[in-house]
RNA sequence: GCCCGGGUAGCCGAAUUGGUCCAGGCAGCGCGCUUAAAACGCGUGACCCCACGGGGUGUGCGGGUUCGAAUCCCGUCCCGGGCACCA
């Protein structure tokens, strides 16, 4: 204890050694009185060793959940790992190791340094998504999922990743290309499973404004569910008698429909017209990849059918054509073309050589088509004259008394593919019988345990395909010979109950108590990159939502407020292993120590922007971190021990409740770490600059020594290590059991304030007034100030603005 | 193309409600301590002009509103992110 200077990391080892001896941080399940707060940083994907991004989230979130303790509440604050997944399957491909090997290496490298920075977790509930003692509820739930409808098989065009040799879900698809492997997806007709989130996505979409979540994310969130409000119109086709319903926005501009198209998957394209020329543009449609077809720049290709479809408004005959740019995984895969109100439908008539009729006129006389505004309707019989808004629910109403159309709403937003060829996931917990078809494995018999296997190459099925003794089972219905389901699940289904098994990690009845459930949910501040702020997030709430439903929980959302932290560059770029311009949380903490390079990172920036590495920058907060060791050191040794600052506040005690107050919003309600930091840093600046004057007295000793345990205090959720060293050196006592410090409003005033006098807006002058001085003084002042009749010119005052407290402005003439 | 953010000192950034622009850190410069260096401490720290008292200009750019604008409005440029043939 008697260091000469500032040795982070002998502070940091002896702190964490008593956390984990004494379990310092677990938190029962029994009510104790206290509010709950349930703090959560996503879970860390478990490759390799922790980088700089991970040291980020948990210094965010650690900083939270020790406020929170600090202010009276039960803290929840666990961590586990999302262990099933690709990276480790190829590492496995290329190495032979096996995935869970290399898993768990990389696990007990992440929980070794998780605890090298200190970070306040309750260990007791630690789990791996690919435990077989988490992924049987994980199986537990499919099934319920399944039982009700929301899992389900079915034959469909999927995206497949040709070199991770998989299908993909919708969500995971970027510019038509995998998200891990970057290669062009292609489009293969699967049977594939999918849970039924579409049936969800009104809620998903309402319930957005039941959170506290930034306002990117929730508007990420709507995009992708894209709802779309119009109607749904029939056009019948009298040469196949058959009749075609097509979704639009549009209903209002249906005079306007001078053609009628379908996709190149439509099943009747081809009943329509066979010849060779449409079947070769099927063809070819079909085998091209999204990303060529998706591009919008791409010409707009199609051929005619030789038909025609009657638009129900007017009956007339239009030309039906197939072309590539409707898709039939939205509405109802055609489409009616309206060529005047429609971008791409002017292209493709343009093009064609189609007629294009106007029907809604500009109201400022724009004749430029195609036209998208608003306006009064033309060349629309009885609607004429009518505002196209108005025309809007007419159109549809009279459709409807016509059985012709009705309202519709459709979705972007499409069912969650789960289901993937690869070996590292979870294994679906279903039987394939001839008699009985699809029959679920009872839930005695789980969970459903993934078999070691000597080949993970994917050869476009499961590797667990090969697996014959495990593949080979009765069927649990009948008992006839039945196989198993090859396909694992994604690894998002992992993780989109992880923060309920939490609540109750260690049950082995169920995979939560519904009650103890009740008594954690939902996550009050989730943190996490907003690289989530589709896939995961969407997930999760969808499987809340789900569970609600089925009767397990008692939640609609899952995470009530949502923090996302920005990236950590360096020289302005990601930090990347190809640029070289990595940084290493273990170096880091092995040279300045955990606590330095948790504050750094929390000091760069505003955590919810990004922030420029530097590697300057972290010796400046050693430096910082140093002086209040050695402050603290200091007035330990030279300065009685007491109950608290005596004697006339001082400029230090006023700093020192300054430091308080804003520490306490900063963190409390803006998560302004760095401003935070920067209070505590000013604190100690302002104590070593009067350090002799205070020591001279008692009374002055009194506020010194309690300056320094109060910046102790006030670092402590960034810097955990020092903030307890500090503390306990100068009170004796433990900072973490002490409430959080609050500010004296008495000491927050000061007796004097500055007075800023501005001439035309301009500053010219400033004075030290005592505090709560009139409007009618503060004025005078003003007008008496020598630089203002200086600068007057002989022109006069006509005006003077009194801002009580900071300003007075002059209006000269 | 559409929808969000953002642009303040050499760099990261502060300014929370329209009221003193630039807190804090980094880099730089000067000084102290030291035989010396490191460490540490103190000071300085936008630009232009200056008679050394001070004066003028400054928040990407151009306008506007206001007694007063980094903050609000209009236009424009640049950077970052999301979506993108979704009818």
């Amino acid at each position: 204890m008697a260091a000469e200077s500032y040795e982070p990391r002998a502070i940091e080892r002896r702190w964490q050694q008593v956390w984990a001896d004494e379990r310092t941080w677990e938190v029962s399940n029994e009510d104790d009185g206290r509010p709950k707060s349930y703090v959560l940083e996503m879970l860390p994907y478990p490759s390799g060793e922790p980088h700089i991004g991970h040291l980020k989230v948990y210094s965010v979130g650690d900083a939270i959940a020790h406020f929170k303790r600090r202010t009276g509440h039960r803290v929840l604050h666990p961590l586990g790992y999302d262990a099933f997944g690709l990276p480790a399957e190829n590492h496995a491909i290329k190495t032979g190791q096996h995935p869970r090997e290399s898993t768990e290496a990389s696990i007990a490298e992440f929980r070794r340094q998780f605890n090298d920075w200190g970070v306040s977790i309750d260990w007791s509930r630690e789990l791996g998504t690919h435990e077989p003692s988490y992924y049987r509820w994980t199986q537990w739930l499919f099934l319920r999922l399944f039982e009700n409808g929301l899992a389900y098989r079915k034959d469909a065009a999927v995206n497949w990743d040709p070199v991770e040799e998989t299908v993909l879900a919708n969500e995971q698809v970027i510019d038509g290309r995998g998200e891990r492997s970057g290669a062009l997806v292609e489009k293969r007709q699967l049977e594939q499973w999918f849970f039924k989130i579409t049936d969800y996505a009104d809620r998903l979409l309402d319930d957005l404004d039941t959170i506290d979540w930034p306002q990117n994310v929730v508007t990420m969130q709507r995009n992708w569910i894209g709802r779309s409000e119009g109607a749904q119109v029939v056009f019948h086709c009298d040469a196949l008698d058959a009749d075609y319903p097509v979704f639009t926005t549009r209903p209002d501009t249906l005079f306007g429909a001078t053609f009628f198209v379908m996709a190149p998957e439509h099943p009747d394209v081809l009943k329509l017209n066979d010849s060779p020329e449409v079947a070769e543009y099927v063809r070819r449609a079909l085998t091209e990849s999204a990303e060529e077809r998706g591009a919008e720049d791409r010409e707009k290709t199609g051929v005619a059918l030789g038909t025609t479809a009657t638009n129900p408004v007017n009956g007339e005959q239009i030309p039906m054509y197939v072309a590539d740019y409707v898709l039939m995984e939205y509405g109802t895969g055609a489409i009616m073309a309206v060529p005047a109100h429609d971008e791409r439908d002017f292209e493709f008539a343009t093009k064609h050589g189609i007629e294009i009729r106007r029907v809604i006129e500009s109201p400022d006389g724009d004749d430029e088509l195609p036209y998208s505004g608003d306006g009064p309707m033309v060349a629309s019989g009885r609607f004429d004259g009518l505002h196209n808004r108005e025309a809007f629910a007419q159109i549809v109403e009279w459709l409807g008394s016509e059985g012709k159309g009705e309202p519709a709403i459709n979705y972007r937003l499409r069912d969650w593919l789960l289901s993937r060829q690869r070996y590292w996931g979870c294994p679906i917990p279903i039987v394939h019988c001839e008699q009985c078809g699809m029959a679920p494995v009872p839930d005695d018999q789980l969970p459903v345990v993934l078999p070691d296997i000597e080949d993970y190459k994917p050869k476009g099925r499961s590797p667990l395909a090969a697996a014959e003794e495990w593949v080979n089972v009765d069927c649990p219905k009948c008992g006839a010979p039945a196989k198993r389901e090859t396909d694992t699940m994604d690894t998002f289904v992992d993780s989109s109950w992880y923060f309920m098994r939490y609540c109750d990690a260690r049950n082995d009845q169920a995979p939560w108590d519904r009650d103890v459930l009740a008594s954690w949910m939902p996550v009050d501040q989730y943190i996490g990159g907003v690289e989530h702020a589709i896939l995961h997030l969407m997930y999760a709430r969808f499987f809340t939502k789900a569970f609600a439903d089925i009767g397990l929980l008692d939640v609609q959302e899952p995470f009530a407020r949502l923090f996302t932290q920005g990236m950590v560059t360096r020289d302005g770029a990601k930090m990347s292993k190809s640029k070289g311009n990595v940084v290493s949380p273990r170096e880091l903490v092995d040279e300045f120590g955990a606590d330095a390079a948790r504050s750094y990172i929390l000091y760069v920036g505003h955590p919810a922007e990004g922030g420029d590495w530097n590697d300057k920058g972290i010796e400046g907060i050693h430096r910082f971190l140093a002086r209040l060791w050695r402050a603290a050191a200091d007035a330990a040794a030279n300065t009685e021990p007491s109950d608290g600052p005596t004697g006339e506040p001082t400029a230090v005690l006023r700093k020192a409740h300054w430091a308080i107050d804003k520490v306490t919003t900063d963190l409390g309600e803006r998560f302004a770490t760095h401003t935070a930091i920067a209070a505590v840093i000013e604190l100690v600046n302002e104590m070593t600059k009067h350090r002799d004057e205070l020591l001279a007295t008692p009374e002055g000793a009194s506020q010194y020594r309690f300056a320094a345990a109060t910046a102790g205090s006030l670092i402590f959720p960034f810097a955990p290590h020092l903030g307890s060293e500090v503390y306990e050196l100068l009170t004796g006592r433990r900072v973490w059991e002490e409430p959080w410090p609050e500010a004296d409003p008495a000491l927050l005033e000061t007796d004097t304030i500055t007075i800023v006098i501005q001439l035309n807006g301009k500053v010219v002058d400033r004075f030290d007034v005592a505090a709560g001085i009139a409007d009618e003084e503060l004025e005078g002042l003003a007008r008496a100030s020598e630089k203002v009749g200086d600068r007057l010119d002989g022109r006069e005052i006509v005006k003077a603005i009194v801002v009580p407290g900071r300003l007075v402005n002059l209006v000269a003439k």
